[in-house]
DNA sequence: CACTTGACCTGTCCGC
DNA sequence: TGCGGACAGGTCAAGT
């Protein structure tokens, strides 16, 4: 998925929608999309109020009045859509992916008593959701391993050099990626912020400076809040809480945009590969050292 | 160890 | 039009 700022816009639009509302179904029919929806747990699920949408990382957090939480985590094409009483039609026919629910990539769908649903689509099936009690989400492994929130208000510049030059070695956009030293960054805003700093992915971390990782820092945090404020990225799956799209990628300098000419300095982008992953370039501004 | 590859799935796109 | 292969925003486990 949806990376971090794709999470926090489907946070934001659920915790709009869902407070207060009662679950009374649950319905699913992959098993690995949500285990715990036909288990002995699933009582702390039906008749229980939604308290607040919390997002850590690119996992969302939905607590619920029982003391147990949704942990939900979305993976490439996971979306969390939700439709008000007698609703299930298609919405927003001029920015909207999704049209009526279900639909044949509905995996879970929380009913409410007021009507309400919230469909859980992933086409992929890579994406899961699970019932936990509350007070051991944070134990979880994952959780536990989870680096700190590029947004987060004590991540300082100080932090993220000394936390990115742990692994000396590797590729700076493979150690972007990896989920335990910051947490949050996917495969877009690896590329994008990369650019923004003028430093090719396959850079050994070793190599950087001080002060251009500071840089980094900067355009990291610079590319997160504008996605956020634009919504996130959607290319094919991506759609926030009400199945609306996202605009950042109109604003993207590289990602995807192999051929077309680099806002900076006209070359033309080219995608190569980096840490296994689709990577894209301006092979002018971004040179190897 | 650290890094790379394969697996998990479905759908789409591209070349033949 | 059909078919095969590559690829897709994430993360584990297994292999080198």
């Amino acid at each position: 998925m949806p990376e971090l700022p794709e999470v926090e816009t489907v946070r934001i639009g659920l915790n709009q929608l869902l407070p207060g509302k009662k679950i009374d179904n649950v319905w699913s029919d992959w098993v690995k999309s949500f285990p715990n929806a036909k288990s002995d747990v699933a009582q702390f699920l039906i008749g229980a109020k939604i308290i607040q949408a919390q997002r850590r990382a690119k996992l969302l957090l939905i607590s619920l009045s029982s003391n147990y939480s949704l942990v939900i985590h979305l993976k490439m094409t996971g979306q969390l859509v939700f439709r008000g009483k007698q609703n299930f039609g298609g919405g927003h026919p001029s920015n909207s992916l999704v049209g009526s629910l279900p639909d044949k990539s509905t995996r879970v769908i929380l009913s409410f008593k007021d009507g309400g649903k919230l469909f859980f689509n992933d086409q992929r099936k890579f994406g899961w959701m699970r019932l936990l009690p509350s007070a051991e989400v944070p134990n979880i492994d994952f959780m536990k391993k989870l680096g700190p929130e590029p947004l987060g208000a004590g991540f300082s510049k100080a932090q993220f050099q000394q936390r990115v030059q742990r692994r000396p070695n590797s590729a700076i956009k493979a150690v972007l990626l990896d989920q335990t030293v910051i947490a949050g960054i996917g495969n877009i805003y690896a590329d994008e912020s990369l650019w923004g700093s003028k430093i090719h992915p396959a850079t050994a971390v070793n190599k950087l400076s001080s002060q251009k990782l500071g840089v980094l820092f900067k355009a990291i945090q610079e590319v997160l809040n504008l996605s956020i404020e634009l919504g996130g990225s959607s290319d094919r799956n991506y759609v926030d809480a009400e199945g609306k799209k996202g605009s950042y990628l109109k604003f993207a300098k590289v990602f995807r945009l192999q051929g077309q000419p680099c806002p900076r300095c006209g070359t033309p982008i080219i995608k190569i590969r980096v840490a296994g992953r689709g990577t894209h370039i301006c092979p002018k501004d971004q040179r190897l050292i």
